[in-house]
DNA sequence: ACTCGGTCCTCCAACGTTGTAATCTGCGAG
DNA sequence: CTCGCAGATTACAACGTTGGAGGACCGAGT
């Protein structure tokens, strides 16, 4: 029923390796030999079994990417950018939803899956580092993402610190001096949340600007539920503010919705810029000012890495990491004097 | 270096193919056996090599999903949808974007990709009915989505006709009259576009108003930015609406916004009802009234439909449709009176 | 004429698993 | 005490491919 390089082989009157050499594109090959194989494969329709590929040769050519979960606009974009990356190395993307659930972050290292695949994209939202021995494993591994520094894998991430505190400066330089840091994880320091904070603090200790605790605020989760959520909480306190950095573009989405729900004008009364420059913060009402990670490079390099380590065996360069860089787009939702 | 079922079988002290059918919940092992075989996989933390299982038994327990792009919220949706669906089933997802290019949904139908998958799910949008030859494959296919009905294959969709003719009679019981038809694709009959534009129509007729071709509005993609433009462009023509039925979220935001730049309050001048009932339109401002297309119950019963194909041979049962309940949900942009 | 190195191609085994069919054990019925 | 049968296990081959090694051919250098 199905072609095999059997069928090909008869039909082109060489050996089946013949047929083999020529799809793997091996450089001694008369001309001629190539374009009779070629012309049986497409005569025949053949196609190469890959779970037979994979299992000889070890090489399926399908990475695995671990994340969260898709409907967080945030990873659907970063999926994009991991398969355009992956498509343009002949590589295929078999994305695992975790939800965050560490259980679900360890089995996806660790399942059957993982034979089945090249190499890991690991987006770490579960593990920290006190996790590192889970992330001991053969398969080449690129950790994306923050919360493990220095783990014994290739990293590729962003300038947190440096991009929150850019974020907050921004505000600053309009004169505004009550801002919200709104999505922090108590208690995390090596996470997004934890290091977006200390770009926070940074930026607020270079103006001179008194730290007030007050004025951060945890979100739990950074869904767009979660930072209207938030955003509805904290101003029942009746806290004055003037500017809200938040951690990501969802929770400063759903924060902007409660707050215009409560009068608050934006930019005037209050100036909101968010992280991650997802597509929708171009048509918001007002259009939000936020931090672009540099997503496509970040996916360019850390496909890039996991390409070197699948080629070249999992442990055989010591780990690397890759700091993308940001860049600040400002909209309307921070427009100075707004 | 790699554990297989040999060292599991040694330690155990039974064969491999006892280990292959305690592996397999084959029903005749002792349970004494069955205890001593697990407690062997565990203590080596052996995992089953899929590309061996896959070659011979043809089984690889990945589908694949065909989709135009994950940027798009709505198919971002969808993939992870058809994630969890397909996670019950204990089955992986290896996403294939095609970005609406002809060429690459065929590829993707037909390359060697698919040797490594159990079956197929795919979300139609460059092929049409007149490619219903490219359809035919030896992989188990369910189609989602419009564009090709009475294929050879199952198909599970929406009430499209059905669904914009709820959005638009929900616009006219509110005594709007001048409805602009948002989204439109010349020519394009049997597609989402067409079917939609159907159901537009049928409301309009249905409550004796009048058809009027200049407002129907081309809109290219169905992306936020394509939605933007396409409402600057009718703007500039000025023709009096009072209402828009948008055939998809994604652009009825990008509309909204500039309609609102352009001084038009929603719903009070306008009204504004979209398509797909993405996150997003329970966020926005206002939030946005929509046809929830019934996604999870979609992605459910494709995936049931696939398995059952998987099970029983591609072409064991004639094709099945399937259509899903629709939702009108009635938020801001719509509300009477507003 | 003989060797050598480069081309081009083929043979064989192996990757790790499961389908098929065969074997073996015990136990109750005849 | 044998037969039959269900339960439990195993031997063997096969899935389609590629790695490794080797063979045949050919022209050039000695």
């Amino acid at each position: 029923m199905t072609i095999t390089m059997h069928d090909v082989a008869k039909l082109a009157g060489v050996s089946i390796k013949t047929v083999s050499n020529v799809v793997n594109d091996y450089q001694y090959i008369k001309p001629e030999t190539r374009a009779r194989v070629l012309e049986a494969i497409e005569s025949l329709g053949y196609t190469p079994n890959l779970s037979a590929r994979g299992l000889r040769s070890g090489r399926t050519g399908v990475i695995s990417l671990i994340i969260p979960d898709l409907r967080n606009a945030y990873f659907a974009e970063l999926a994009d950018s991991v398969m355009r990356a992956a498509a343009d190395e002949g590589l295929a993307v078999l994305i695992q939803q975790v939800g965050g659930k560490r259980a679900a972050e360890i089995e996806a290292l660790h399942g059957p899956r993982m034979t089945n695949v090249d190499g890991i994209l690991y987006s770490v939202l579960a593990l920290d580092e006190s996790d590192v021995d889970q992330l001991v494993i053969d398969t080449p591994l690129v950790l994306l993402g923050e919360r493990i520094f220095n783990g014994p894998t290739d990293h590729v991430t962003m300038h947190n610190i440096e991009g929150a505190r850019a974020a907050t400066e921004h505000l600053l330089a309009q004169g505004r001096r009550r801002l919200v840091a709104f999505g922090a994880h108590p208690g995390e320091v090596i996470g997004s949340a934890g290091l977006r904070l200390v770009g926070y603090r940074e930026a607020l200790e270079a103006a001179g600007v008194e730290f007030d605790e007050s004025l951060v605020v945890t979100v739990g989760n950074w869904h767009r539920a979660d930072g209207a959520e938030g955003m509805r909480e904290f101003l029942a306190k009746g806290i004055p503010f003037d500017g809200v950095v938040a951690f990501n573009d969802s929770i400063a989405l759903g924060a902007m919705r409660v707050m215009q729900d409560a009068g608050i004008r934006i930019p005037a009364d209050a100036a909101v810029i968010g992280f991650d420059d997802i597509d929708e913060t171009r048509y918001t009402l007002p259009s939000l000012s936020t931090i672009n990670p540099g997503r496509d490079e970040i996916a360019r390099v850390a496909v890039q890495y996991l390409k070197e380590r699948i080629a070249g065996g999992a442990h055989s360069i010591p780990p690397r990491e890759y700091l993308a860089d940001f860049e600040l787009i400002e909209r309307e939702s921070s427009h100075a004097g707004g």
